[in-house]
DNA sequence: TTACCTTTGGCT
DNA sequence: GCCAAAGGTAAA
């Protein structure tokens, strides 16, 4: 007679559970928490979690109602997971089911009942003919040494999924010819948990570990299977990756899974092959590229544990893992790591969190970590180790500024960049421009009377793009004809003003004519693939100019390119919100490091009319630890992160008076060790036709925040205007533009 | 968030 | 008096 009542988390932005009643033919086997059921929700049918299955409810009987069925599938969630989930909800008061629905795949969010097909893997087949089989391979290392190098990482695997063949940068014609010649088959995967076996490790791959490296391999080993946080720190080059996979080795051979963390950007083929030639282990991905039966292979083979390593960006942290012995965070710092919308989550935080639930070590490694993380290593809450040698001798790349205001320019080129550009050419060694502004021009004005055409919805300037011949707005995305002439004044001299990556790049052309020049952007990289086929013909040395926006800066190494410039980084110096610093100090690191080899050092020179900026200067000639240290003694006596904790409560309306007044009236009551700071309007106020504000509430302990968030949260379903506004609550706020 | 119910306001 | 749009609110 028991399990009459279950709490039931739906997906929904509601911050609480719902109870249903559970007829007797569904009661047995007996209902347990992680299942997944349908229920009736309003006048609609939804998946619910089952969160709880306590036989006592304190909610008016009259208003209960049956569950609809159970989905009595393979996919019902561990108490570990829902556990864990539920911390997630809880640590930025999201509604719980919205965590839920987050945290699964597409097709288990769907009432449709799953077709489960198999995970397929593949495999060399089994010859009869030995002599002909080796003839066949050996044509192919003549004919077609694509298919030859794909047929040796099946060789070299147990079993490998399509997902990651085409990750590694092969396609379906080269996979189809091979299975045409019959050398390889599709087999289905196992559903065993993996177990360790020592030729699953490729010795001869391993490198010889400096000191350094050794003591840091060391420290992690001696920490498995309980809580700790390894700060790994240092620059390209350095050698981060070959620990990462000793300390893997170690958790690997105890038959326990590895959770690897990447950025967006970070799931390279050149990353994966990394660790596929080290270890002969099923792999499970997680990454834009999947279609949603991939997503649910990775999920399942995590869960079952047949995946020994899963490899993924930001959502990967909520996979059910069958016997986790270890996360690694790459990249830390990267902002792509925070979700922007809906559920604000940071990766980073959540692999911590789920660390220290699951009782194991997490790794987090950075060049350039991020000055929450620098201050807990630094304050000896995680295990600071740095890596200060880079492997191989190579030297640093040196940073230099080029003060325009002593400089002719042409086209935002000062005169010693183009000098320099020109020497770098002439040695036969590329170049890599930035310029963080995608476009012709950031704006388009009259001669005659200094109109400027501004987007309606944000008040903001309208971008041109030469090349489709519109004018698009880069913050709500809206476009528009470019006017023959003036609205205001009726004059046809209507002229691009400042400069974008498409205008650069045409100006390069007729500045350096013999060179070949590529644009790396937003737009230039649009179509699926390209990004690969242009970063393909650089490393191929088709393109000695290359010209592009922050998405050059994360992920990809140039070794032939030994100089790099920064054309304008002014607009980080003046910025009210007091991380922009720290992210310009990691992107100008994060350039350098995409620079040159050990046989050819790069130089990298970054223009600015401020040259006698402090934190220009100090970062330029003390580096970013230098530099990360004074800003934290700053943030530390102002009382800014990582010295006190943040929440942001966001609001939109289409009235500028509604979210003010809406924020206003959640400051009347005060808080309990707590500040509030605004309401003020957000730095675009306008954006897309709505009027945004922020509240931010501040605290010096993260308990007190807690208290002051649920506080608010109470408030609010009260306040009047509620129904006015849109509101958004993000907790350790990172990015105070949005 | 979604879906339903109520109120409002334009219009024949 | 009708209908569509806008506003309000319950959801177990």
């Amino acid at each position: 007679m028991s399990n009459h009542y279950i709490q039931v988390a739906i997906p929904v932005p509601m911050r609480q559970l719902f109870t249903y009643l559970v007829p007797e033919q569904l009661q047995s086997p007996a209902i347990v928490v992680g299942e997944r059921v349908v229920v009736p929700f309003g006048a609609r049918k939804v998946i619910g979690i089952v969160m709880g299955t306590d036989a006592h409810s304190d909610v008016d009987q009259k208003k209960l109602k049956n569950i609809e069925s159970r989905l009595n599938d393979s996919f019902h969630l561990s108490q570990s997971l829902v556990d864990y989930l539920q911390l997630c909800a809880h640590y930025y008061h999201h509604p719980v089911g919205d965590v839920f629905q987050q945290a699964l795949p597409v097709l288990l969010r769907k009432i449709e009942k799953v077709t489960l097909t198999p995970p397929m893997v593949w495999q060399t087949s089994d010859f009869e003919d030995v002599d002909n089989t080796n003839d066949t391979i050996n044509k192919l290392k003549s004919k077609a040494i694509k298919q030859f190098n794909l047929y040796q990482i099946i060789k070299q695997h147990s079993g490998i999924s399509w997902a990651e063949l085409r990750t590694l940068g092969y396609n379906k014609a080269q996979l189809n010819a091979l299975h045409s010649k019959a050398l390889i088959e599709e087999v289905e995967q196992t559903t065993q948990a993996f177990t360790w076996q020592d030729s699953f490790l490729n010795q001869q791959d391993k490198l010889q570990l400096s000191t350094e490296q050794a003591i840091i391999v060391t420290a992690i080993e001696q920490s498995l299977n309980s809580f700790s946080c390894h700060l790994v720190d240092g620059v390209t080059g350095s050698g981060k990756t070959e620990v990462y996979l000793q300390a893997m080795e170690t958790v690997l051979a105890q038959s326990q899974q590895v959770l690897v963390i990447v950025p967006e950007i970070g799931l390279t083929p050149q990353t994966l092959s990394r660790f596929e030639q080290r270890f002969n282990v099923p792999v499970a991905l997680h990454h834009s590229g999947l279609n949603d039966t991939e997503r649910l292979n990775t999920w399942l083979t995590a869960q079952q544990g047949n995946a020994a390593i899963i490899i993924g960006t930001r959502s990967a942290i909520f996979s059910p893992l069958h016997n986790l012995g270890l996360i690694i965070v790459d990249e830390e710092h990267d902002s792509s790591l925070k979700q922007q919308d809906s559920f604000r989550y940071h990766g980073r935080d959540m692999a911590i969190l789920r660390a220290r639930q699951l009782n194991i070590p997490i790794v987090l490694g950075s060049a350039t970590p991020s000055f929450e993380t620098l201050q807990n290593a630094l304050s000896g809450k995680y295990n600071y180790h740095q890596l200060l040698k880079r492997a191989g001798n190579s030297s640093k790349a040196k940073i230099a500024l080029i003060d325009m205001n002593h400089q002719q320019v042409e086209f935002g080129l000062s005169g010693t960049l183009k000098h320099e550009i020109t020497q770098t050419l002439s040695r036969g060694e590329q170049v890599l421009l930035f310029l963080n502004r995608r476009g012709y021009a950031p704006a388009i004005n009259c001669k005659e009377c200094h109109w400027i055409a501004d987007c309606q919805r944000c008040d903001k300037p309208y971008t041109l793009h030469q090349k489709q011949q519109l004018l698009i707005c880069h913050h709500c995305g809206s476009q528009k004809r470019i006017p023959p002439q003036c609205p205001s004044c009726g004059s046809v001299r209507i002229v691009p003003l400042g400069q974008g990556t498409e205008q650069l790049e045409n100006r390069l052309d007729e500045l350096f004519p013999d060179a070949s020049i590529v644009r790396i952007d937003r737009d230039s990289t649009r179509k699926k693939g390209e990004l690969a086929k242009l970063l393909q013909e650089v490393s191929d040395k088709k393109h000695q100019l290359l010209v592009g926006t922050q998405m050059l800066a994360k992920g990809h190494h140039f070794p032939d390119v030994t100089l790099v410039a920064v054309l304008d980084v002014d607009g980080a110096l003046f910025s009210f919100d007091f991380r922009a610093s720290e992210q310009m100090a990691q992107l100008l690191i994060q350039v350098a490091g995409r620079a040159g080899r050990a046989s050819k050092p790069g130089k990298v020179l970054v223009q600015t009319n401020f040259v006698d900026h402090p934190l220009l200067q100090d970062l330029v000639h003390n580096g970013y630890h230098h530099f990360a240290h004074q800003a934290l003694t700053e943030r530390k006596q102002a009382l800014l992160p990582p010295f006190s904790y943040q929440a942001l409560i966001r609001a939109e309306a289409n009235y500028p008076s509604y979210p003010e007044k809406f924020l206003r009236g959640l400051t009347m009551q005060p808080l309990v060790s707590c500040e509030f700071a605004g309401p003020v309007p957000a730095a675009m106020e306008k954006k897309a036709g709505k009027f945004r504000y922020h509240l931010i509430i501040q605290a010096k302990t993260r308990k007190h925040l807690h208290g002051a968030i649920q506080q608010l949260l109470m408030q609010i379903p009260q306040s009047e205007w509620l129904n006015k506004v849109r509101w958004s609550l993000d907790v350790d706020p990172i990015d105070l533009n949005w």
